[in-house]
DNA sequence: TCTGGGGTCCTAGGACCC
DNA sequence: TCTGGGGTCCTAGGACCC
């Protein structure tokens, strides 16, 4: 029998940034997603003052205010070297392990049989917190769907205290009848209010339902989630992961933008955001494609636009790109709307060696990788965007960049950030 | 006034081919 | 009056995840 367990850092981002502010410690903190825009990450104390996941921070503002709920725009170079932290201590604990997200990961630990599971998994989350300063809880099961179940409960029952094993299967239907249906992983909000209105409303109703039912409705998928409810594992640990088979880039603006010019800026940051993705995988992109669009959450209806193209020779090559990206956003700008958001979606990837030559492809393409390079190597030295194209407007003149009005410091990846200890 | 961003997989259906 | 069958490939859209 294989056993998954799988760790997951306790509100995230919030714990983050506890790292280097510990008088954060037991007042409700929050953290907003890209352009102050929404609560991604709250921790316990924010949780029960009724702050929602995703909810807009102009709706919470007056619980924000009223309880003294500290605020964080995100800051992602922070949470991604944190990240990268806590994976390698987890490393330590398993001879193979899955990096599912920027704050979970499963871990073989088939196999481990004289072990005490639970006494080692507290041993984990003892060594994370010690070595990160991240608190994480653990769920152990024999399949990724039910160590996800376990993970929710060990977080959540003070019984559980982090840990939680389900490995034997005596105390397992239990769990599965804790688990509201939509809380069971792969149950998004379409899927929920169609079990629930059928009677199915936990994950050992959804185990116990018929069969017919859940395939007419999820196909194959749903076959797989309920043989792992049961505890027959359908879905391996994956502990090297492809290339992305897309890339993608796009921000919000700070306030809505109208004119070709400060949009074709943005996209072209964007671009050369997603062609340094592409060059760092080692990717060409075959097909481009450009959207824009306004706000959705305005009375009038939301104009969105795309247009793809398909490059005679793949590129990662950012002038090439920002370049192509302009003649697309040309057909799709319409004057007189006011833009929320553009972005551009590479799909199609290859890798070097499988770069289908155009034959009338005129442009020396090594001299190009070259400057790449060498463009590559000066930003990742002196900061991301230290060299940049004249397409993307001047820093400090680019209006329409997202706000981040709460930014702590990056504190671990620049030595200009460095925290002063008095 | 103010509502994130980046991925994956699966299927249906159309275009096309023999 | 009456017009096949079986493939493949591609795309758009829908669902999900964090």
């Amino acid at each position: 029998m294989p056993v998954f367990a799988l760790v997951d850092c306790n509100n995230f981002y919030v714990s983050c940034e506890r790292v280097f502010n510990p008088e954060l410690a037991g007042k409700p903190v929050i953290v907003l997603s890209n352009n102050d825009g929404c609560a991604v990450a709250r921790s316990n104390e924010a949780k029960a003052l009724g702050i929602g996941m995703g909810q807009p921070f102009f709706q919470i503002k007056p619980i924000v205010e009223a309880n003294g709920v500290r605020v964080f725009s995100s800051n992602y170079p922070l949470y991604g070297d944190m990240s990268n932290r806590v994976m390698q201590t987890l490393a330590q604990f398993t001879p193979a392990m899955e990096v599912y997200s920027i704050d979970e990961a499963f871990l073989d630990l088939t196999g481990f049989k004289s072990t005490n599971l639970a006494d080692y998994a507290r041993e984990i989350c003892y060594t994370v917190t010690r070595d990160t300063g991240i608190p994480v809880s653990i769920g152990i099961a024999p399949t990724k769907t039910l160590a996800k179940i376990a993970n929710r409960i060990a977080k959540k029952s003070p019984k559980a205290d982090g840990v939680l094993d389900l490995t034997s299967s005596r105390y397992r239907d239990l769990a599965l009848e804790r688990t509201p249906v939509q809380e069971v992983w792969g149950i998004g909000r379409r899927l929920a209010p169609f079990f629930t209105s059928r009677g199915i409303k936990t994950a050992l109703d959804l185990k116990l339902a018929p069969s017919w039912l859940v395939q007419q409705k999820m196909e194959i998928n749903g076959v797989r989630m309920q043989k792992e409810l049961t505890g027959e594992h359908c879905y391996p640990l994956e502990d090297n992961p492809a290339r992305r088979k897309s890339v993608s880039v796009s921000r919000s603006f700070r306030t809505p933008v109208t004119t070709f010019d400060e949009l074709s800026q943005a996209l072209a940051l964007y671009i050369s955001r997603g062609a340094e993705k592409l060059r760092h995988q080692e990717s060409f992109v075959e097909n481009i494609t450009v959207y824009v669009m306004t706000s959705r959450f305005k009375s009038q209806p939301c104009y969105y636009n795309s247009k793809t193209a398909v490059l005679p020779t793949s590129s990662s090559d950012t002038p090439e790109l920002i370049k192509h990206g302009k003649k697309l956003l040309k057909q799709i700008f319409q004057s007189g709307k006011e833009y929320t958001k553009t972005g551009v979606i590479f799909s199609n990837l290859v890798q070097d060696g499988q770069v289908q030559f155009d034959l009338f492809d005129t442009v020396n393409r090594s001299k190009q990788q070259k400057l790449m390079q060498a463009m590559d190597k000066i930003n990742a030295r002196m900061g991301s965007q230290y060299l940049g194209y004249a397409a993307m407007g001047l820093p400090g003149r680019q209006p329409w960049k997202a706000a981040c009005n709460h930014c702590s410091p990056a504190y671990t990846t620049d030595w200009n950030q460095l925290m002063n200890v008095r």
